[in-house]
DNA sequence: CCACTGTTTCCCACATTTCCCCACGCGGCC
DNA sequence: GGCCGCGTGGGGAAATGTGGGAAACAGTGG
């Protein structure tokens, strides 16, 4: 299984294509990645293989809750079949950069299994905040 | 397996055609599809591969549940078979047309193993409001 | 049975976008 | 110091979405 460490402040070019880190671009097993929005402040990027299950599952879903259906749909119709170029640069559509309020730099985060992409700025915010409940639970993991 | 990502915004033209992006022509092993209207909301375009166990389980449907015998004559009613033309352009008939409110301009979206075809409107509209329960199911899925 | 009309299908044409490839500069490592 | 890897930039060629004209077809009415 990969598993992708680290966060990279890249440049988004004048064609909206983002370099993917060298590491994880050997991370991966397969060329194939999905670019998709499941939260709202940022862009996730599955390798193909961590892809498959959660299509399963969202296909599981929408067949046992019909309500699902549209939220289903939403995540599909922002989901997109990357292939980077030959310098490891995937092409950001300009929707999807928008929604996630990129412009200029992004920031490339390793995120276990997958890769988050996010406005700097906004991840500095985002992150600032622990809850603490959270943060007391989270420290038994590292004892 | 075929699997449909991503959301595109096509014109519509006089003569009622509709591009299928380029993607999802290459998705399909054969270039033939199946468009049916199954929801009210949207017109429904399955590969053939995919329409081929729908058909079966909608013969199921009706020798099981004699009820249902009418409803599945109203969906193969509208259903059509369609091959697109060598720039990938389908027609869409008039009646569906109007049955799916499209005029202008349609949104094709992907669905992983089918593809919906909205007037893009009416998408926002139907996918902005999530459910709440849904929404909370669905993040589980990412994690 | 034939002529007519409206629809569908095939083909050609164009503008824009996307993709692919080559090139540069910086930095680390041998 | 030279070499290689990596992030960045850009130019040219192919692919894609869109429009329209003419041929083929089907259905209708005379």
């Amino acid at each position: 299984m990969s598993s992708f460490l680290g966060s990279y402040r890249h440049q988004l070019d004048g064609k909206g294509r983002l370099s993917l880190p060298a590491d994880f671009r050997r991370g991966s097993d397969a060329d194939v990645f999905v670019l998709v929005q499941v939260q709202d402040d940022a862009l996730t990027l599955f390798p193909e293989d961590a892809w498959g299950p959660v299509q399963e599952e969202l296909r599981e879903l929408q067949q046992r809750n019909p309500e699902a259906r549209h939220y289903v749909l939403s995540i599909t119709a922002s989901a997109r079949r990357v292939v980077p170029d030959s310098q490891g640069r995937i092409l950001i559509p300009e929707q999807l950069r928008d929604a996630a309020g990129l412009d200029g730099e992004a920031l490339v985060v390793g995120a276990l299994n997958k890769i988050e992409i996010w406005d700097p700025e906004r991840f500095q915010q985002r992150t600032g905040d622990r809850g603490e409940e959270v943060a007391e639970l989270a420290q038994r993991i590292f004892a």
